[in-house]
DNA sequence: TATTGTTATACTCTATAACTATA
DNA sequence: TATAGTTATAGAGTATAACAATA
């Protein structure tokens, strides 16, 4: 004996004052975005943090911590569960640096590089399901937009 | 005696492969807004979450606290504390319907009311400031495309 | 039986302070 | 003294299962 408040319909709540805000539109659609991705990585056993580590490692072999820290903007300590899992399930390792022994050369082994392959494959996919065609001018145009206003509110 | 690693340069790193995923752009750039919101929002001593619902308690008072979760499109369970945070301020009461005494009314009070007047307008210009006039046709483009993705990423 | 709000719990992301070992 | 990585800790968002009161 309910009305039809079925699945998104919120029925007559109203929430313009919210939904004019660019910042909570980009906050919900990265949720929804974000919880589909989940769903993608799963099979992996990856999650978005993991999956970025990933990436950056097996495109940048010989990476450092706290550079792959930096091109991701998290805080060392962040990362240190992260690169411990990802080592701990054989994808990367860790190798002491001669020239500096304080600091490790982070290296993608043989199944990290071949997981990265099937990864990057189903992320494509689920990208190209959700936003369309990536090399789409209204698409990179959006990119740039973000990319824009990323850098407008890190100068603060 | 390092190079140029200052600040946002992350060196000679690749992320081109995270980079060209929208989902990507749109994390970093949530990230960067949300933490400039937290700042704007921290000597009101709200949060983006209690915010959002202070905002949709006074537009829609009487709300429900389920009708509010689904408009938040959060758990129950989770708006609770934000629920219990913002009665314990004196900025909202829970008052039981009479036509279904399970249930909630949520309304703000007077406090409330005027909290709620002087956040929106520091919202409104940390908005404007990150993203330009807010009814600037790019702006309302973007946040079309933002909805639209957001649709399709639920839809799966 | 189903729903509203609640409790308990868990996982993840993010941040800071302080430690170690190297430099 | 400064830096790389680490440990410990805390705050916040999000999710599920199970319960009491009510419908």
């Amino acid at each position: 004996m309910q009305d039809a408040s079925q699945d998104d319909f919120t029925g007559e709540v109203s929430d313009e004052t919210l939904r004019q805000l660019v910042g909570y539109n980009i906050k919900r659609t990265f949720n929804a975005v974000q919880a589909d991705l989940a769903r993608v990585l799963a099979p992996f056993d990856l999650r978005m943090m993991t999956y970025s580590a990933l990436v950056l490692i097996v495109d940048n072999p010989s990476l450092r911590q706290s550079h792959l820290a930096d091109a991701l903007a998290v805080e060392r300590p962040n990362l240190v569960i992260i690169i411990d899992e990802l080592e701990r399930r054989g994808l990367i390792s860790r190798e002491r640096l001669a020239s500096d022994r304080r600091a490790y050369a982070l290296v993608p082994t043989l199944p990290g590089r071949q997981l990265y392959e099937k990864a990057v494959r189903a992320v494509c996919a689920h990208e190209t399901h959700i936003f369309g065609a990536l090399d789409d001018p209204e698409t990179l145009k959006l990119v740039a937009a973000l990319r824009r206003f990323e850098q407008r509110a890190r100068r603060r």
